[in-house]
DNA sequence: TCAATAGTGTCTTTTAGACACTATATT
DNA sequence: AATATAGTGTCTAAAAGACACTATTGA
């Protein structure tokens, strides 16, 4: 095991030892919703998984650690960064008084390929994870289901422009549930979130699909909708 | 102006010279939402007031020490503690890196009155206020009227059993807008959150009025309704 | 009995859920 | 033409909003 470390400060008061910054990568791949995990190597975790974060420095806002250490394993910034919570429980790190403030960060749609030595893994069947990585994992997933149709949150994971049937299937990777085609995409219309872009989108047999795009690209709020859909009932 | 403090850790790096939690004290008061302050006498704030924080120990989780510092001002515990979120701009406070974790906390409604040099304030219309509190009261109001109809937060507002109108009193102080009386009525017991105990209260002239009580004292979640009522609207 | 406050009933409007049907493409 | 996918229309059910009306007290 490492050597605890410890900090005291100018004035003689014990401080934390460091403050840490983690990224919830999350994003729908194979029509799951998935996490970003690197390996770890150092004791007393070594074999297990644990979220891409890393110390700030002081003259670092938390936003930007978490961005940069974002890039540093994907090679690409968030789109979409919010802060989640923070970790601050007396034993939570075995390395010192180590609080850690969690992001929960959505990275472009395009760049989902970019990997190093990190692995997308489905929150519902996650490894075994360093510190409290699975509860943070728990949050980031909670908050993002809650804000999906309250907010423009799924920009970052639908292409610039993108079909109704595009859109469903990432709102139901996320959400784990299966939408009506058709009720879908009147409530999408009516959340206010997206426009028709007059386009449509010639792929394979079937007729082509009219593009949408988000009205607000920068974080924003539906003002329209009052409550999620409602999921696909078994046909009767 | 005081010193700045700084910190070092054991392995060289610089940390940060402290961690505070501050908790935004919150209850309506005089048909409208207050908030808890208390007043600074230290440079560069001197004048000013602040949100009752303090300086965590390693030894004790955050919750304790919003808890504790909360007790310290005011004599009572929260009866809802809730984090959030963490701030941490680089130079938010002028005596080095001291990030701050801010809490939503409500106090029971039958202790408001004890206070010490705290004051209570209404949230729409504040003094100067220390370090970046005005925004982390903005945040905690936002956060406390997101979840009035959502969850059974308002419990330590109300007393232990408590009538329609004063539960309406209650909500309309913290959400800033008028109900009409029937629909709010139905909304609040159709919600799941209350139930009616079957004694009445009487007071003054007038029917008397049933008393209720909250289904759950401790944090819950709604599980019936899906948005919030709506608000008067003027007579046609 | 009157003023004051609490509570009920109900009509209308809006929103959501189910699902039959139409439209436009490829092969 | 057959098949596949996209999109429309609409019926029904449930929830919310408006508001007239009834109920029960103290003075």
């Amino acid at each position: 095991m490492t050597a605890r470390i410890s900090a005291v400060n100018s004035a003689g008061f014990v401080s934390p030892a460091g403050l840490t910054a983690v990224p919830v990568v999350l994003a729908p791949r194979q029509g799951r919703l998935q996490v970003l995990l690197v390996p770890r190597t150092e004791e007393p975790f070594a074999g297990t998984w644990a979220l891409p974060g890393g110390f700030m420095s002081p003259a670092e806002r938390p936003e930007e650690t978490a961005q940069r250490k974002l890039t540093e394993k994907t090679g690409v910034g968030a789109i979409y960064l919010e802060q989640l919570q923070t970790y601050a429980e007396p034993d939570q790190d075995p390395r010192g008084w180590i609080p850690t403030i969690a992001y929960l960060a959505l990275i472009d749609a395009a760049v989902l390929r970019a990997e190093s030595n990190a692995r997308w893994v489905p929150v519902d069947d996650l490894p075994p994870l360093a510190f409290d990585h699975a509860r943070v994992v728990r949050d980031g997933v909670e908050r993002l289901r809650g804000k999906l149709w309250w907010s423009n949150i799924a920009v970052g994971l639908l292409p610039e422009r993108f079909t109704m049937p595009q859109a469903r299937a990432v709102f139901e990777a996320i959400s784990g549930v299966r939408h009506e085609p058709s009720n879908f995409r009147r409530e999408l219309e009516q959340s206010g979130l997206v426009r028709a872009t007059g386009e449509v989108a010639r792929v394979g047999p079937g007729r082509p699909a009219a593009l949408y795009e988000f009205v607000e690209r920068r974080p924003a709020w539906s003002l329209r909708r009052s409550r999620p859909p409602a999921t696909v009932r078994a046909r009767r």
